[in-house]
DNA sequence: GCCAACGTTGGC
DNA sequence: GCCAACGTTGGC
């Protein structure tokens, strides 16, 4: 099994869109580097929900992987903002995964809380200017958070 | 809204 | 294949 960190903008899309969802397809990245992440993801995989450019910048919630990679349709259609005509039927460029809720984390794990731990100083997201939107979480990493928010989240509820 | 850091494009 | 110009990301 393998942990992973995925970055959203909750005006676009929220931890809160995922949980009224159930469950979404992880649709418009359109960068190599992340899709070749996300083909590499199995079932049941664990992922961080993050969320970016917004008032509260954080690890909003966890999902889990419930497809492996499969072709982007969006990139095919005109009318989507994720159209990429180079992408065609019988060779697409583009994947997504889909993914389930499974938590959400309140409040959110802001950015700056997070970069208060030494333990997750090792973390991509909190290299400065690292824009992929897919990441790797190490075992490690996955570990600490995992404690850690369990009991962030058992205190408030 | 600003702007640094980054990824992509395209001329050569 | 190099690299300047450009568009985008994302924290602040």
């Amino acid at each position: 099994m393998n942990y992973w960190l995925m970055k959203t903008e909750p005006r676009v899309f929220s931890i809160e869109d995922l949980e009224k969802e159930k469950q979404s397809p992880w649709e418009g990245v359109r960068n190599y580097q992340a899709r070749n992440y996300m083909k590499t993801m199995s079932i049941q995989d664990l992922a961080f929900i993050y969320h970016s450019s917004d008032h509260t910048i954080g690890i909003a919630g966890l999902a889990s992987v419930v497809s492996t990679a499969y072709p982007d349709d969006t990139a095919f259609d005109p009318q989507s903002p994720y159209h990429d005509p180079r992408s065609c039927l019988n060779n697409p460029i583009w994947v997504r995964v889909d993914v389930g809720f499974l938590k959400k984390y309140q409040p959110i794990l802001t950015l700056s809380e997070m970069k208060s731990y030494p333990e997750l100083s090792t973390m991509m997201v909190l290299k400065k200017g690292c824009r992929l939107s897919i990441q790797p979480v190490s075992h490690e990493e996955f570990k600490f958070l995992n404690t850690l928010l369990s009991h962030r989240n058992h205190q408030n509820t």
